[in-house]
DNA sequence: GTCTATAACGAGATAGAC
DNA sequence: GTCTATCTCGTTATAGAC
């Protein structure tokens, strides 16, 4: 419910550019991941911070620009996230376990990770949005790839194949698991099934590997 | 490109109402699991079709009614395909295989499964479409765990949790690799994946539970 | 059953005043 | 930077002729 005009600012003064793009995107966002690229509309958007369209249209020329500008932003945030469970200097299990919570914390609030949903709507997306829909992946599986590798170094994980082709097996199952927990209004069947993906990677004798 | 009139009809002879639906919802189903419930029109179908949209109307009233008989339709052609995999009397490993075998061939010809497609797109359905998307998963979830149990029970199969809950994590990483398999315009990244997925299912002993 | 014609609306987008 | 006003187009859907 963010608005344009932010509290606290002195009587008159409007919105900064930077600020008003802000608000937009944050709902954009939130309309994207519940609603999908194209079951939204800058009405939509408009009624909700309370400015007209044309406004949005200052910000953002066209709905694609806000497409990519979207993930620009939301691309940023996960390496950001990343980068920070790196920081921490926690083993391989704690990352992944880190990584995993990314997803929670999106579903928990309704919604469906922002370039899973995008790639449903793949084939009718513009091309600069394509793009930059298949980094978001493919960064995200390199860095699955590295913890995973680390963990199998370190011999607390326990898979079979090359840690790349784990990575996209881990990322594809919690993607989905997302997707069909939503279908069922069911947060907690993400998380049930996220635990079992990351007991398919630990190793056999660790504790949390069965049951 | 399967069009309402059928050839070899008499010159003249005008589709019957179940042919012009079936072609009607061939096209559609295309429509959908490629761009998704918001991202086609009945212009589209129309067109492909070379009827007019009036036509469709006629057919399907509504574009909800629509999308409800699709819905339907996948269904029954999946349960259907699964009550053959139950009638060659396999084992539950060779169960399995085929059942992921239904996914490959979606994905083979450029589509995402219906459901999971319309599973992104859930907050944007009409109600009677939700109720059939959630039961469409009920089923297949159940079908799946009964394999997997049979599996275990025959020494086949060694995952640790209840048939249920593994039942959700196998078809939430299917649904998932399709999604991303179709970011990458990349269908053996499906297979590579579907692959890992039987193994994580299948006892360790086996030849292919590692490498 | 399929057509033409059109209603009724919402979409993305732009011009120009303030 | 945000507004009003408007344009153009595509959408779902209906009426009525053939």
């Amino acid at each position: 419910m963010r608005k344009a005009i932010r509290p606290g600012r002195p009587r008159g003064a409007r919105a900064t550019p930077a600020e008003s793009a802000t608000a937009i995107l944050d709902v954009a966002e939130q309309l994207v991941q519940t609603r999908g690229y194209n079951g939204f509309s800058y009405a939509n958007i408009a009624v909700e911070l309370g400015v007209t369209k044309a406004s949005l249209h200052y910000h953002f020329a066209s709905k694609a620009l806000l497409g990519s500008a979207l993930i620009d932003r939301y691309h940023a945030a996960f390496v950001a996230a990343l980068a920070e469970i790196d920081a921490a200097g926690a083993r391989p299990a704690e990352r992944l376990e880190r990584y995993v919570r990314l997803y929670d914390q999106v579903i928990r609030n309704g919604r469906m990770c922002l370039c899973g949903m995008l790639a449903a709507e793949h084939a009718t997306l513009p091309a600069p949005m394509r793009t930059r829909l298949r980094r978001f992946f493919e960064v995200n599986e390199r860095w699955l790839a590295t913890v995973l590798e680390a963990g199998r170094d370190a011999g607390d994980f326990a898979f079979g194949e090359r840690p790349g082709e784990r990575a996209a097996v881990v990322l594809g199952a919690l993607e989905g698991a997302m997707l069909v927990a939503r279908s069922f209004d069911d947060p907690r069947r993400f998380r049930i099934a996220a635990r079992r993906v990351i007991a398919d990677v630990v190793s056999v004798g660790s504790p949390r590997a069965r049951h």
